[in-house]
DNA sequence: GGCCATCTACGAAGAAAAGGGTAGACAAAT
DNA sequence: ATTTGTCTACCCTTTTCTTCGTAGATGGCC
């Protein structure tokens, strides 16, 4: 318990694109960012990931494959309690109140996330 | 809508007594951080903090108090989004999901949520 | 008045984040 | 075999974060 994990915002951009599509070349990462960043600075951000160990990377033909080393559960958790703790004043009631009123939520994910608590409950 | 409020670490930290507090000068802000950090480095951030338009202050005799100008749930709103859009993938669901496995949730505060999301379906 | 404690302003300095240029390796195409 | 395109490695720049030292203002005390 307790590695806090921590990514800036270019990081997480790419940490985000990698748990989504489960691995990526330096050049799928970058089509994939919204914005148009350089080929050397994607590059650079995902040797600083592995540096930091949250990724690693085997050789595929000529170029790099990266993988996450680390699960979006384990960034989520250190991200959610992070934002809890200072915002919220570790208050998880409070999170919840603005996480369902800051999106729209289709119905039947509000009924899982009814069931969720439910069980939780008993 | 949209205005993205994001803060640094130490940033955050400060944020996070004013919220609590309400208010505080340069000495109160730091007696309340947890580590050792100098005067003249708290003072910083809150000038920061205030040139970004999240803090404002009056004069108290000869210091200034600071006082938060943007919410919590302004900024808890901007930290889930982005948390939710890039590690959950947009699922509030999972997100929900790690925040109650997160942290120890006493009854009658999981109660309230429960009634929260009851509410939220009806 | 003169001294002391406290406060802000200013600026410096180091570390991290973010962006990218260029050289050299190497495979595919001609 | 030479050219062309793609890839990594190695540097460099700019900006932001974080920290703090020092100077100058000011109010309270003797």
């Amino acid at each position: 318990m307790s590695d806090e994990i921590s990514f800036s915002g270019r990081e997480l951009d790419v940490m985000s694109i990698l748990w989504r599509e489960g691995s990526g070349t330096v050049t799928e990462v970058r089509e994939k960012l919204g914005e148009e960043v350089g080929y050397t600075t994607v590059l650079k951000i995902l040797q600083i990931l592995e540096e930091k160990g949250h990724v690693k990377h085997e050789r595929e033909g000529r170029a790099y494959r990266y993988r996450p080393s680390v699960a979006p559960e384990q960034a989520g958790d250190s991200a959610l309690r992070r934002i809890v703790d200072k915002i919220f004043h570790g208050s998880a009631e409070l999170a919840l109140a603005r996480l369902v009123s800051e999106r729209k939520i289709p119905p039947e994910e509000l009924d899982r996330m009814r069931r969720l608590l439910d069980e939780l409950a008993e």
